[in-house]
DNA sequence: AATAGAAGCGGACCGTGGTCCGTTTAGGCC
DNA sequence: GGCCTAAACGGACCACGGTCCGCTTCTATT
């Protein structure tokens, strides 16, 4: 019987063929150590092909396009901040009380923002950035106002608390309005009072 | 006396030539009408110049940038909308109390920047459209918050409660949350009134 | 009306993101 | 090991945003 001969065992995930795994990973390195040595703006999608030693459609193959790239390389401190919410010393990780890494967080996530504008803007809405950073932070804000005793809409009340900490919105304040960042996390902290009813 | 011949009068600006203003006004016209039958995303550049009967070049002169075109053709609907505001009917324009024209803005805004999303993706954070419309509803807010006797840190916290209505998180909302129009709204009230302490 | 020089113009040109398709290669099966 | 097919590859190619510079046109001044 013809039936597919290599069965589709797991459905979704097809699995990556050895060479593509290893082209997938000398890519990301040289791209993430072009986009430290130049700044994000000055990486090209054929210098990192170069720099992988792979030809441009390899790129474009293994990311879908340049914020795909981006957004892989960005997923990297992402990820590892992630894991400090997740299982690191308190005030941020697990251990405080729900308050304090409320607003550990915020301060934590406003920096870590800060620190990668350039890529966060490179990466645009795609990828998994877009989508795993949103539902974790939305997941951990929801819980931790659920922990503070706070009704209504969570998930609609946890995505307004974090969008004053997107990077558009941040940079509108900082360059049009000229605030400090100081003046923002202050800022924040007033909003998470006000909607945590504190 | 070899003094600059044209003397900078009024200093900034440096008044258009006619020829200029005129090719100004054709390519506004001539990308509003693109942008109206074809969808953004679908007008390049050279098709607007092409449609106004002028060369590539003087596109970019008058508008500096794709955002900058985009930016331009935005303001049309953006400043009939903050005339609407200014000096409309109430609930929206002056007249109603402050609390229902807080809420009346938000619904309207939020209606307004979802009918032109596409355009103020395109317009990205250039030009006018960026400066004008954020400070004017930064302004407005605030205005009205102070009049509903809320106190603190009004310019961020009108921010704060902008926010949620702008483009990158309402798509997070509807797209990655899947949360329908409605529901935005009854949250943005629903922040807007712990924010406003009723 | 003539002049002069600044402002405007156009379109060839460039760099970059993204696509396409003929060729190569991995790796399951006999 | 040899075969065969799907997957991966590479780099020529395309479209579009943006720049540049030699030429044209406007307009203030006389």
């Amino acid at each position: 019987m013809p039936e597919p001969l290599l069965l589709p065992v797991a459905d979704q995930p097809p699995v990556e063929r050895a060479d593509a795994a290893r082209n997938r990973e000398a890519l990301l390195c040289a791209a993430r150590r072009l986009v430290e040595e130049r700044g994000v703006g000055c990486v090209t999608m054929e210098a990192v092909a170069a720099a992988a030693g792979v030809g441009k459609g390899t790129v474009f193959r293994r990311f879908e396009s340049r914020e795909g790239l981006m957004a892989a390389v960005l997923d990297f401190s992402e990820s590892a901040w992630q894991a400090s919410v997740i299982s690191g010393p308190p005030p941020l990780g697990p251990g405080a009380d729900p308050w304090e890494r409320l607003i550990a967080f915020g301060r934590s996530r406003l920096e870590t923002t800060l620190v990668h504008a350039d890529l966060i803007r490179a990466a645009g809405a795609t990828g998994s950035r877009a989508v795993g950073a949103y539902s974790f932070t939305a997941m951990h804000v929801q819980h931790l106002l659920g922990q503070l005793g706070v009704d209504g809409d969570l998930p609609v009340l946890a995505t307004a608390l974090l969008a004053p900490l997107e990077i558009p919105i941040l940079e509108q304040q900082m360059s049009l309005g000229g605030f400090p960042v100081e003046r923002l996390m202050a800022g924040w902290e007033d909003l998470a009072r006000r909607i945590t009813g504190r």
